[in-house]
DNA sequence: CCCAGGTGGTGCTTGTGGCGCACCAGTGGC
DNA sequence: GCCACTGGTGCGCCACAAGCACCACCTGGG
């Protein structure tokens, strides 16, 4: 006989054939279906789909030799041999939850501070964050829109958002630092219907160094924009300088020139018409992109809060991306 | 409140946040590093790389954000929050386990019942499963070499194994046989040197056709291969009809021929050098495949059984085939 | 009567996580 | 000093989990 090994172990020290214990995500699909007497409403308790339930259950089944429900219209019934390895299986899971959220607790990560770009705070984060609190009532979450990303190095923040355009320079990351690009969105000039009514033609983005340009914090997120075209020499831009995207945004929809957004930040404005993409579908004007990108510390990409946090994001931008990268809509 | 829904469950009907279970696999590297006090040991256990362990721990550790062992040269100790952490899981794993173990017995699926291709039961197989057996104790295994496949809608057999070249005409299997190739092997001719050493030369495939050709059951297996080759106009082979590949293979050890073979049926024969390969290496004689097929019951597909012996099955052949795909060995 | 809204099942495609391999670094006994 | 242990890690593979779209079926209500 082995040694019974470090740590006087006081579990069982001639465990049963472990090797022999089934397939987990099928178990606990088998869990929630007995609990909740049906395929989808597991599979919505699970956030999953239903057939992934489905052939959870059956596999199960198929694994243990077992029938271990009966499927109804009305839902699914345990059979007899369910309900009794349900009984059990559900009160050791119960056991293993209880006991991980006493340790969640003890190790005190219940908190979410995110960083991010004003726009997209704006835009986009505050008006869903809501809907992950519902899900993670447990995790305590900050978020603050900020010009300038947060000392990871002090933990300052666990989670920043920035956007980059892919024709500039990206910036430098600490090697302390991972990111994830969360979403490719087209860069775009817009302006109100009325202004483009009064002011001089836009076929080409030359056209527009005639025009009233409103700017950000300074003159290069414009400038580079056009360089990007092709358009050299362009000399000094004049204009407003409004310090922020989302005032830029407000002076162009009262029509005081063109902005320059980013398609997410300017979805509303476009879909309701107060604001109109400038050269629109035009092979003079191909999209340039830029990117939001996540960023946090490399060693805290695996801890649980954060990593459901990108899950979430990353998903629930899937479900918005269509409307945004759409050209025809 | 949500209705507390069918089948009067007997189990908690406010379930703890189950959403929150950390990744299972995790959980069950950790109770094997609690129980046997070291990565390694309880990798060796779990039947997987130590790596992949030792990254579980990890990502478990990460995940819950509390340190559960401490690492040191003469192994893995649990902290105090580990063992504690430990004691529930085991306990808990235990629990499912047992109950696993009775719900197999009720489904009385004890046995395996294996047909086989002759020449791959004597050359491969028998020589190995007594290592499938020791893994699995608790499996019934009757293997049995035949010719022909089972008849699988009357149960007769669980798992059958043949061999096909692929250069024929692949034999049509019934709708209820779901199959698998677990290995490609070439097909080639051999002689034992001092047969080589006192007939001609052999540099084409044609050459063949003057020697003397050691026929399993019929001349088709050696016509077919020929014809392979682009030899048309074969004619009527001649040469002893000797029934199972194996008999050939002791003829041509004899001297009394050239036999036809797959490398994994005459790899003993090859290292020991009773046997040579002709053609080997040479540009004339390409390899011509043939390949071991796993078939059974479609319905059976994912049970547990056979499952596990297929896994078995694939893994242990990955680990020869090398010695038997090698060209230049 | 049929149709709308519920049930579970399934073929296809995609993406991720589990895995082995090969290699590394640190430790301790002989 | 060597060697046999320990655990850690970058890399590439692939099996499996998951999503999607669609199916068949039942049932109750207009």
């Amino acid at each position: 006989m082995a040694k019974p090994s470090a740590g006087k172990a006081r579990t069982n020290p001639n465990p049963p054939t472990r090797q022999s214990l089934p397939p987990f995500e099928a178990v606990r699909a088998f869990d929630a279906v007995g609990r909740l007497g049906g395929i989808r409403r597991a599979a919505q308790w699970l956030d999953r789909d239903h057939a992934v339930v489905s052939r959870h259950i059956r596999m199960l089944e198929s694994w243990l030799g077992v029938q271990l429900i009966e499927r109804k219209p009305s839902g699914a019934l345990l059979t007899d041999d369910g309900r009794q390895y349900h009984a059990v299986v559900a009160q050791a899971m119960d056991t293993i939850a209880y006991a991980t959220l006493d340790l969640l607790n003890r190790g005190q990560h219940k908190g979410l501070k995110i960083y991010c770009a004003p726009g997209f705070a704006l835009h986009w984060l505050s008006g869903r964050l809501d809907a992950f609190e519902a899900k993670n009532p447990d995790i305590d979450l900050v978020l603050r829109p900020t010009e300038a990303s947060p000392d990871f190095a002090s933990h300052e923040a666990d989670v920043d958002i920035r956007f980059n355009a892919t024709y500039e320079e990206p910036p430098e990351l600490p090697a302390l630092v991972r990111s994830q690009i969360i979403a490719r969105v087209p860069i775009i000039a817009v302006a109100s219907q009325e202004y483009l009514g009064r002011s001089g033609p836009i076929a080409r983005p030359a056209d527009l160094l005639d025009h009233h340009l409103l700017h950000e914090d300074a003159f290069d997120t414009w400038a580079n924009w056009l360089t990007s075209y092709g358009l050299e020499h362009i000399g000094a831009l004049s204009g407003p300088r409004l310090s922020q995207g989302h005032l830029t945004l407000e002076a162009a929809r009262r029509g005081r020139g063109v902005a320059l957004a980013n398609r997410l930040a300017a979805a509303r404005d476009l879909q309701s018409g107060r604001l109109i993409e400038i050269g629109k579908g035009s092979p003079s004007f191909p999209h340039r992109l830029g990117e939001y990108v996540l960023q946090m510390r490399r060693d805290r990409w695996g801890d649980r809060i954060p990593r459901r946090f990108r899950q979430w994001l990353i998903r629930a931008i899937d479900r918005d991306l269509p409307a945004l990268g759409d050209d025809a809509g």
